[in-house]
Parts: structure tokens; C-alpha cells; sequence
DNA sequence: GAAATTATTTTCGCAAAGCAAAAAAATCAA
DNA sequence: TTGATTTTTTTGCTTTGCGAAAATAATTTC
């Protein structure tokens, strides 16, 4: 399902990047943006070596990136490891800022989160994660999982995954499926393809996913989708409770009108907002 | 004090471009990165033309960046507006997730956040601005500004901010303060550089920062440096308390404690993970 | 609708950035 | 220390990408 056209930012063989040399792509920034992903909770500092084999690229490239990256703020050298700096928040800020999610979305959330108590969130789906863009949340519980704007969960293991990969258009559920076997975090976690197809075909004939103890025992989570002005699903928002206090029927009765309903006024505020539905899809 | 060196990413004139082309610094990745950084609130959605009026890119340029973005997934063009995808989260994923703050900080903070009931969090400095790089808080209070990870406040309004702009080295906070007056959001703001260089000399004193109704009226919070294993100040904890509730003696006598405790700790456990402590400084 | 204006895409010569491989530095072994 | 290995930096040459301006396309104005 990855929604990435077919142009690796990096290539072990350097000969490849002749085939994809249009004239109107820029290797320099594709490569820059490879060395910032390359960074990550196993690689918190690297050295140039390191850098360079993560990516593909030869060692005399990743240190131009890397060096241009020093200069403008976003890496910093220290001894001979790079380290990534707080500047590249800046990055994915301009996103989220640009999204107007503060306004619209957030209320919604809040109420949601008022009224059940229930962890309460946004998200779209980026490859094979849902992220979470907005968030809602009485964090009394010392859960041990627990999700902040920007933190991702993998789509098969989250309610508004399923949501969202229920609303796929079928090659690209096609595409995402054919990767499975998923890593199984609890007994209940869907892994294989079919499984998870049929979880779709479920959720888009009731309009709603409901999980319990799949990404984490203890938790119960029901989602709808967000629909554009054209009915597309662009976005999903869910609730999420201690699925040892409420059954599922309770949770169906109680939170599924309201999250439908709140499904409904994002959808609508987002509307006179078209940016987030523009930036999602195929 | 801005932290970045001065090499414009973007130049008006051309031919400044000359000057600082060494042959180490790759002109299209930082191109990109400026085009990023260039959406936000007041600019969801840009065409190509406003694209390069905001970096001061040509049109060809901008075009370029604009269209190697998209290939990569982290642009979307709908019709001739260009829209971030949520694909930019990954960049600063990269760096959060390369802190190891969950396992590192988080848990001190919730710790504060369930003896206190007040938001706590830990900030760095980035820029002008403090940056929330992670957060505990029981969001079951209305409160209008709600901060997450990756959101920024302007570090003369936030007590975080002035305690690290306390620490930093002289000409830094020199350059800081040269940009003053700093805008204005209740009546306590502190927008002169005179204002904030005595509350920096008093913060370094005290050892810790009290705002009251600084950022907003109703916000009432208290910051302490952490420090590497060098002693030098590279973020800072805070709580905030409800300002109507709360007396600056009671917030002192029974948080400093604790923070400057929690504080050590913090410090002391990002010893052996000094990503964080590295990524910081001048 | 036609004309004027504005926005986008293409073209082209020159400068910049890529790779491969060699040279230099640093690190590691003994 | 010295010598072997690895990592980083430099170099020569080729390809890519930049800016300016021309050409095309889209909007707006009348």
C-alpha cells in the first residue's frame, strides 16, 4: 500500500538513477530527505559510514548531505556521529499547522473525550501506519501505550486502520495486503491477508471497525470514517476504552452515534478546508 | 539567535549563491527543505507561484522541488495547488523517535503530572521558540492553549524558555534579545530585552523560572534547567498550574522539589542516551 | 469572445553535485 | 611504537540541476 510512486530516494546501484533522471526531479533533496529518515529509535547518532550504508548512497554524497543539513540547522556533529536536531520538527509542523487541526478537529475530540472518558483521535493512513494527527486524552490511566500527534501504529492493528483500509481503493488494498503476514502484537491481532479482508468487507458494510486487544490487551477501540464533500474517506477518528470494563455491545450503543456525529461535523468543517483531504488519497 | 549558520537557503539575488558555494553543500536539498517549511497555517494549499515568492526560489526551481516532492510522497498536487502530505511527519518522527524520550522522560513527567494534576512537560529551544518534545498533562481541563509534542511557544512567553534562554551563552542571548520587543499576549508578557535580560540574570540565580499569566491568562508555571554531564543547560521541565488557584509560594514550595529531583534524574538518564544533549547547544 | 494579464512549463548555457577511485586520516592490533 | 584496517576527505570527470528568459497555457478583464 505504499502511496509512493516507484522512485527510490536511494539505490544500491548507482547505474539505476540514469532510468529515473527526468529532467524535473532532484536527487540532492530526495537524497538530503533519505539521510533524515535513515535516523530513527536504533540510530540516534551515526557516522558518516553508517549514514551512507543506511542509505545507498556513497560515502562522498552522504557527507554532502549531511554537511548541508549541519549548515542549515537540522543535523548536528559531534565528534564524528551525526545527530539529528529539534529543527526538523519544524518540517513535519509545517504540516500539521497547515492543517488547521487545532480548530476543527480538536473540539470534536474533546468532547468525545469528555463525554465516555475515552482516549479520543484522528488519523490518516501514510504507507502502512495510520498516524495520528489529533488527540484527545485523560491521561490518568497509566496506560502503557500512549499515542501523541505525529506517533504512528501499524494500519492492521489499529481501529482506524481497518477504517482506512477498508475505504482503499481495492489495488491499493491489494497492494498492502500482499505484504502480509503483519507482526502480531496480541493473540487477537489480524496477520494474515485474509483475515484482514474480510475485516474490511466488515467494516465498510457496518461503517465502523471495532477492535479489542489487538495492538494491546486491555484495549477496546471503535472507529468510523471522515468523509470528504465527494463521500471519499479521507481521515478516521475513534474512541478508545478499557476493554475489560465495557463490552461491545455497550460500546456500539454508547459511542457510535456520537462518534458518527462527530464524524459528520469534521467531515463538514474540513470541507471549508479542503487541505487535509487534498493531501490524502491515492 | 538563530542557531542556523548564515547561509540563506533561499536568495533573492542569484548571484549570492556564488559566495557560498562550497563544494560541500548541496544547494537542491536545501532548495526542498525551504518549500517544506514555507506551508503553515496561513498557507495550506500553494500554487507554484506563491511557492516561490515565499522562498524567493524562481518559478523553474520551485517547480522542480515541488515536483521531486511529490514523486517522493511528501507533496500532493491537487489541480495547481500544492498541498504537504502527512508523509513530512516522518521527518520529525525520525528525530523524536531518535531521543528515546518515551522510556527516558516520559515516565518522570506523568509521575509530576498524577502528584501535581498539572501539565508537565520538557521543552528545548529551537530558534525563538521553545519546542515540546514530550508532554504529560490531564487534558480534562478546557484550557484553551493545549500544547503537544512538536508544538512551539515563543520562549519570552514560556517559563521553560526562560530558563533555557538564561543558559545560554552570552552573544547567543545577545542575539536573542536584539530581536526584541517580542509580541505581546496578556498584560505580564515581557517584551523588552531589558525586561528579559533581569529575568534571565534572576532565573540563572533562582535555579528555576515562575510565570504567571505570561502566555495566558489562567497559566501559572514553573521551569528547572537539566543539565549533561558537563553541567551545560540543554532543555528544561516544567509544571503548570492554574494561576487562579495557586500561589507562587505553594508553587514553589511544593513543586520545586520535585521538578529539580525529577529534573536530576532526567539528566542523569540522558547521560547514557546523550543523543538529546548533543543535538542541543550552540 | 478577444485582449491583456498572470501563471506555468520549456529551453539552454553554465555552474553544481554526482560517482568512482585515490589519498589522507583516524582507529585498531599487536 | 609500528603496521593493518577502516573511515573520511579529496580529486577528476560526467551528469544533473540552476537561473534567466522565451514559449505556452491559463485567468482575468473588458
Amino acid at each position: 500500500m505504499e502511496n509512493v510512486p516507484d522512485r527510490p530516494a536511494e539505490s544500491s546501484r548507482p547505474a539505476d538513477t540514469r532510468g529515473q533522471a527526468d529532467r524535473e526531479f532532484v536527487g540532492g533533496l530526495a537524497r538530503g530527505l533519505a539521510v533524515i529518515e535513515c535516523f530513527g529509535t536504533d540510530a540516534p547518532e551515526l557516522t558518516l559510514t553508517e549514514v551512507a550504508a543506511r542509505t545507498g548512497l556513497t560515502p562522498a554524497t552522504a557527507r554532502r548531505a549531511l554537511l548541508t543539513l549541519e549548515a542549515l540547522g537540522y543535523v548536528r556533529q559531534n565528534r564524528r556521529r551525526f545527530v539529528l536536531r529539534s529543527k526538523v520538527l519544524r518540517l513535519g509542523a509545517a504540516y500539521l499547522s497547515s492543517m488547521n487541526l487545532k480548530d476543527l478537529v480538536q473540539p470534536q475530540l474533546q468532547a468525545l473525550n469528555a463525554r465516555f472518558g475515552d482516549a479520543s483521535s484522528l488519523t490518516v493512513l501514510e504507507g502502512n501506519d495510520v498516524v495520528y494527527l489529533a488527540h484527545a486524552a485523560m491521561e490518568k490511566r497509566e496506560r502503557r501505550l500512549r499515542q501523541s500527534v505525529g506517533s504512528r501504529l501499524p494500519a492492521h492493528a489499529a481501529s482506524t486502520g481497518h477504517v482506512l483500509l477498508a475505504h482503499l481503493p481495492d489495488p491499493a488494498r491489494a497492494a498492502y495486503l500482499a505484504q502480509a503476514p503483519f507482526p502480531s502484537f496480541t493473540a487477537n491481532t489480524p496477520t494474515d491477508a485474509a483475515t484482514l479482508q474480510a475485516l474490511c468487507d466488515a467494516t465498510r458494510a457496518n461503517g465502523h471497525a471495532l477492535v479489542r486487544d489487538v495492538i494491546e490487551y486491555g484495549v477496546l477501540a471503535l472507529a468510523v470514517p471522515i468523509r470528504d464533500a465527494a463521500g471519499r474517506v479521507f481521515a478516521a477518528i475513534n474512541c478508545s476504552a478499557d476493554s475489560m470494563r465495557t463490552r461491545d455491545e455497550e460500546m456500539l450503543a454508547t459511542r457510535l452515534p456520537a462518534l458518527r456525529a462527530a464524524a459528520n461535523e469534521i467531515g463538514e468543517a474540513l470541507a471549508r478546508f479542503p487541505a487535509l483531504a487534498h493531501s490524502t488519497g491515492i
